[in-house]
DNA sequence: ATGTATCAG
DNA sequence: GATTCTGATACAT
């Protein structure tokens, strides 16, 4: 790989149109978007002591990101302040115009960077409507937004680029030769009306403006985006080539960067660059503090030292916490490389946290009370995110009169199942920093944590809130704070965050997703496979050997009667994690809403069936084709 | 699996 | 760096 790229110079392949969106001061909008009429007022969200976004009236009266609430008042004393510590109604918006923005894409590929941000990788939709082009009529192109119905989309003119460029003055008087538009040329002018479209989509129809870059890659897309702000977009235009003797855009833009703007190198990775291109130590009040104005090292400062090289790099930034190979990554981004795929959509968050920072926090009654109201909202977090409707098919027999209601032949009720379990709880603090004078060095870190697995009752549906709350609290909680804090007061918290994790998804739709998970299932098992091959030989007829498994489509039922199943279904889990003297946990997998009882017995969800764990592929493939 | 670090907005 | 309230990923153990 290293010599592959070495060997040609570093050339990035430019076969991906990138768009990249930023939802122009994205917490403000969502306030204006509720109430219109502070658009015409200046805005601060405020999170504690600082306003975390003002919106651009705001700025046009010198206020900005970050800057504490006291001095933008003496600033701008009629700025309007609206707190932001609960971020559900921006959490919302984001999904919102994530599903969007994401209805547009034919990959998938559609990835969220934080809730304002997001990155489509709309290659195919580019290739497809390149391959549409009349190359003569350019100036009365039609964009194809659909791959089935060929006139849904929207008429436009191909031969300049909608928007910015960078280099600014390259295109419109220039492009009017058609033999000049070479094929990267015409994507990028595709991309740039393509993204144009999709702003004033997110405008008309949503009401958030947007700033969009459009180049080819993440790096390169979002790089540029921040050249128009707000409710502008910039499209990096070629020559790309990075090797030859050829200028390229792509060097010369990010040449002149500071380096900790790149995105990847963050303050901790500048720092170390910056410090051993200018040979001196930084201090820790570096930025914007008076004295000493800031020394900017550009990428082109560091890309041109003569020193400076992959191994160097390694060296210099390598070490504890930080991922092996970091030298060829920056190297790389410096060149304006970058070889990250945009991700596939995922419904569901890897992780759900919540926490609350303190100006003091420091005994044991007021920690209980915010450990409560942490909870309480992590658990409506888990409900909101992690819960769907499902409709529950009944037999006539079953049929509750009150709750069900027939449609067209099938008797239907609605039912809440989960589309994830997390299987950690976490909980973590940050101590205030240790009042050291001298001798004994405050540690480098800032959080600590503690962690067990979820308990199970936390997944129950029938619990009120309240109970799950005040389980949740004593049960886990509370355990794991006095881990963190085992003396009884000699802390003061700063801040106090609970989290879910490891996050394992159970399926959205049994028919689509049964067969990917239980192969992912499948995988990860080879002891269990093992097991079973072992007993397979001995398999009593009617029953299949491990190779049969996935090619003989055919449902196995009531094979091991001898083994009671007491459950099924997404909830099964709840009646054995409230009786305590039944083993648990170590006896049963949880699994795409069917429980898993290892080496013995799999209850399919689906027609309920009953069948050794070993046939259950073979069995939801034949339901999967039923 | 648990805990820390770094990146991002 | 740190300030806020998150979320993703990677390393060490």
């Amino acid at each position: 790989m290293e010599t592959t790229r070495r060997s040609r110079g570093l050339r990035g392949k430019h076969e991906s149109i990138i768009i990249h969106f930023d939802y122009d001061c994205f917490y403000a909008s969502v306030f204006e978007a509720a109430r219109p009429e502070l658009k015409f007022q200046s805005l601060g969200v405020a999170q504690k002591q600082i306003l975390v976004t003002v919106n651009y009236e705001a700025r046009r009266r010198g206020l900005h990101k970050l800057q504490l609430i006291s001095e933008a008042k003496k600033i701008c004393p009629d700025v309007v302040i609206i707190s932001g510590e609960d971020l559900t109604e921006f959490r919302n918006a984001s999904k919102e115009l994530y599903t969007f923005l994401r209805s547009f894409s034919w990959n998938d590929k559609v990835e969220r960077l934080g809730f304002d941000e997001l990155f489509l990788d709309v290659s195919d939709l580019i290739e497809h409507n390149f391959s549409l082009l009349n190359r003569n009529d350019l100036r009365n192109s039609f964009f194809c937004l659909s791959r089935t119905d060929p006139t849904t989309g929207f008429d436009f003119d191909a031969s300049y680029v909608a928007g910015n460029t960078w280099p600014a003055c390259s295109t419109d008087a220039l492009l009017l030769n058609t033999s000049q538009l070479d094929a990267l040329r015409l994507k990028l002018h595709l991309g740039s009306h393509l993204a144009q479209f999709l702003r004033k989509e997110l405008e008309e129809r949503k009401g958030f403006t947007s700033s969009v870059g459009i180049a080819p890659s993440k790096l390169l897309s979002k790089l540029v985006g921040n050249l128009n702000k707000p409710k502008g977009q910039t499209t990096l235009m070629p020559p790309y080539d990075l090797d030859g003797v050829a200028p390229s855009n792509i060097t010369s833009f990010i040449d002149e960067h500071p380096i900790g703007k790149i995105p990847g190198i963050g303050c901790k990775l500048a720092r170390k660059i910056r410090e051993f291109i200018l040979q001196e130590p930084i201090g820790i009040d570096d930025e914007l503090s008076y004295g000493a104005p800031k020394k900017e090292v550009l990428v082109k400062d560091v890309r041109l030292h003569p020193n400076m090289n992959v191994e160097t790099l390694e060296m210099l930034l390598g070490g504890p916490g930080v991922p092996r190979g970091i030298g060829e990554k920056i190297w790389g981004l410096m060149h304006g490389v970058d070889d990250t795929n945009v991700s596939k959509a995922r419904d569901l968050p890897k992780q759900i946290s919540i926490e609350d920072s303190y100006t003091r926090l420091d005994n044991f009654r007021e920690a209980l009370a915010e450990l409560h109201m942490l909870a309480r909202s992590l658990i409506n977090r888990m409900h909101i995110d992690l819960l769907e409707d499902e409709l529950e098919h009944l037999s006539p027999d079953d049929a509750d009169v009150n709750v069900i209601q027939p449609i067209s032949d099938s008797i239907l009720r609605k039912k809440k199942r989960w589309l994830a379990h997390p299987k950690t709880l976490r909980l973590s603090t940050r101590p205030r920093p240790p009042l050291n004078s001298d001798g004994a060095r405050s540690r480098t870190f800032n959080r600590i944590s503690r962690s067990a697995p979820t308990p199970n009752f936390l997944f129950s549906l029938t619990e009120k809130t309240d109970v799950l709350v005040e389980r949740l609290v004593t049960e886990a909680l509370v355990p794991l704070f006095r881990k963190l804090h085992p003396e009884k007061s000699r802390w003061n918290l700063s801040l106090v965050n609970i989290a879910v994790t490891n996050m394992v998804d159970s399926a959205s739709d049994t028919r689509n997703s049964m067969g990917r998970d239980i192969s992912k299932m499948f995988k990860g098992q080879d002891e269990f496979f093992r097991q079973r091959r072992v007993q397979d030989r001995s398999a009593p007829p009617g029953t299949y050997t491990e190779e049969e498994v996935g090619r003989e489509p055919t449902p196995v039922s009531d094979i091991d009667r001898a083994v009671p199943v007491a459950h099924r279904g997404s909830e099964d889990i709840l009646p054995l994690s409230q009786d305590s003297t039944v083993s648990r946990d170590d006896d049963e997998w949880l699994f795409d809403g069917n429980t898993v009882y290892k080496n013995l017995t799999f209850v399919c969800d689906t027609c309920g069936a009953t069948m050794p764990t070993f046939a259950m592929l073979a069995h939801c493939r034949w339901h999967l084709e039923e």
